[in-house]
DNA sequence: TTGCTCATGTAATGCGTTACATGATTCT
DNA sequence: AGAATCATGTAACGCATTACATGAGCAA
């Protein structure tokens, strides 16, 4: 009985504090938002699946609308067997825009030039947004360490990525000038 | 009636040459590797459905056994408008690992630490893979030029990421050393 | 003749999103 | 009173993988 790494998202964050299933999906948007996201429609049957594995439970006393979940010991073992295991896991950066890029010698250079000035921009923008959330957290000492690195790295990667299209953008224009 | 990337990374494919099926897989397998993916529960139904839509053809006189399909005028102008579309496409970088270090503070220094460096040498491993290819794409000539481009951003990629992990590595590395 | 690569496909299943539906609570 | 936010859920659908099934062509 397999489960998501979704599944292990929830665990992830309810062993960090209880939390109800709306309070997850928060906390997930904004602090874990460059490598994952959460849908209403994945998240409360997998909650649900989660209690009844006995992996998390209800707390008893909330209140009446609204359901505070927390992780039981055998939860917390799951989750420590996961970020354990030693098996290896392919990385692929799937993204839609570099299939573009891939294939970007069937439009012309010019095309092929704006493709790269968007791709620059676009790694500009989620840098400095990521920069200003990483801010945020910065000032709040309560959040774990390891929620800072991750998106200190979601920050110096997109930092990457924007230096690396506007590289292109030259080389490209480069060829153009010389034609 | 929108297609999904993956119609239009076929198409692409088929914009460079007349493929078959295999063919297409293997290019991609092959080139498109640490960007993208194609199974071929996925491929044949969408060669059938880009077929009907008259975006590609099958050639006539090919091997018996075999289809060899090829773009049509309809399927290219498709695909340019594709790559042109500026609508904005978030990125993402799902990686079930990132997962596992945004949660193991859950776990204890050790293990931390283990992650970290687990993280690096995969990073170390792709991007030595991902240069192997690069070094037979340059021997190459007739291979597109963009090919080349996103290949070379693959190796800088994973190299960027290992020089990370390596990074944290020691940062954890040196809180453990204080206490 | 054994095994490898080329070649094409289907069925079951899993993961995830989108759109929809509903209602309580809190702030202005 | 009205709006925003908090809060929970389902149904339909899309994308993709895995496992399975089949068979031709070719080289050792």
């Amino acid at each position: 009985m397999g489960l998501s790494d979704t599944a292990y998202l929830i665990l992830g964050a309810l062993a960090e504090r209880p939390r109800s299933g709306y309070d997850i999906k928060r906390v997930v948007d904004v602090a874990a938002r460059h490598f994952w996201t959460v849908s209403y429609g994945q998240l409360y049957p997998e909650l649900r699946r989660l209690s009844e594995a006995g992996l998390i439970e209800a707390e008893p006393g909330g209140p009446r609308h609204r359901t505070v979940w927390r992780i039981t010991p055998a939860g917390r073992e799951a989750l420590e067997a996961w970020v354990n295991d030693p098996t290896e896991h392919p990385v692929e950066l799937r993204d839609g825009m570099l299939v573009r890029l891939f294939f970007s010698d069937a439009v012309g250079p010019t095309a092929r030039l704006e493709l790269a000035r968007r791709l620059a921009a676009r790694h500009r923008a989620k840098r400095d947004q990521l920069a200003g959330v990483c801010q945020q957290l910065a000032a709040d000492p309560s959040r774990p360490r390891m929620h800072r690195e991750v998106l200190r790295l979601g920050v110096e990667f997109h930092d990457f990525l924007a230096r690396w299209y506007e590289g292109l953008t030259a080389r490209l224009d480069e060829k153009e000038e010389t034609r």
